[in-house]
DNA sequence: AATACTGTTCGCGA
DNA sequence: CTCGCGAACAGTAT
């Protein structure tokens, strides 16, 4: 389910509540969704996080990488007692907290202080691998620049959408390429910058390109301001159980048959190599 | 009741 | 190499 935003904002969470505690126990609950041997993270700390993508790292003193992809419908939930020492996620103004059912337990981890962190996964698809230094290099080399680093320039970017014929969408949301962006922030980003989806890819223009490249930029940022998107069925929510608030500023995301906020025209859905897309036939012509 | 849909990515075969 | 499509899985919507 995350994106860019919803990984990062975990990130930050984690980063003010779990930093130097120490993994005393883990559960395994699916074994599908823990790969690596557990023992190898008993007893460490943790000195960092970082984030590639919608991928999260959690760097232990003994130099391994606890890397985790949430996929469709990873949660990472933190439970601290008692409940005042928690420090408060960066939710943005909309923040409030979700009944904490139909969760989806896979794997939990104990820490030296009592709290744990559960892993919830309706779908199973997410998972959670330990790597060392050279291991977690090579299963990343493939991953091209995240949103937020300086190497997505946008003479980078231009290039890139020139190498392919494939529809725009369908390169914005490829992993090999730029690292982050997903269906919500892929539809929204493309109508701000009235592109259609499915244009092919190598059609944009170095003006469109450019203005391309700047909302993307604009809308992750936003996102993560406004707390991250919690859209349906509250797949996403904050650590601490609240959920996001950008969602109440989706341009054209799931908003078929509603009226363009720029000129009422009603959304339209298509599909873009098996996903939905959203837009407007008005502002996103298919021929620019 | 059966089918389609869902915030993702990987592997297969063309 | 590139591409599109189904699979991995569980739940909800039509």
């Amino acid at each position: 389910m995350p994106e860019l935003p919803e990984v990062e904002l975990i990130r930050l969470f984690l980063n003010n509540n779990l930093l130097n505690k120490t993994i005393k126990k883990i559960e395994v609950l699916n074994q599908k969704s823990f790969i690596g041997d557990s023992k190898d993270i008993l007893n460490q700390k943790i000195i960092s996080f970082s984030r590639l993508g919608k991928q999260l790292s959690i760097n232990l003193e003994n130099n391994l990488t606890i890397l985790i992809h949430l996929k469709m419908t990873g949660q990472l939930i933190y439970e601290i007692t008692p409940l005042s020492k928690r420090v408060p996620a960066e939710r943005g103004i909309f923040g409030h907290s979700i009944p904490l059912k139909n969760q989806h337990p896979r794997v939990i981890f104990f820490f030296s202080d009592k709290s744990k962190l559960i892993f919830n996964d309706q779908r199973k698809f997410g998972w959670i691998k330990i790597f060392s230094n050279p291991e977690l290099v090579e299963a990343q080399k493939n991953i091209g620049p995240d949103i937020l680093s300086k190497n997505f320039t946008n003479k980078y970017f231009y290039n890139t959408l020139q190498s392919s014929s494939r529809t725009i969408k369908t390169i914005l949301m490829d992993q090999k390429y730029f690292a982050g962006i997903g269906n919500i922030y892929a539809n929204d980003a493309l109508f701000l910058s009235k592109i259609h989806p499915n244009i092919s890819s190598k059609k944009i223009t170095k003006e469109k390109s450019y203005i391309l490249h700047k909302n993307i930029k604009k809308i992750i940022k936003e996102s993560i301001k406004n707390g991250g998107s919690t859209a349906r069925d509250n797949k996403y929510l904050h650590p601490d159980g609240t959920s996001g608030g950008h969602q109440y500023f989706f341009r054209v995301y799931q908003k078929l048959g509603e009226p363009c906020s720029n000129c009422s025209t009603l959304i339209k859905s298509i599909k873009t190599s098996g996903r939905s897309s959203f837009y407007c036939p008005n502002c996103q012509k298919l021929s620019h």
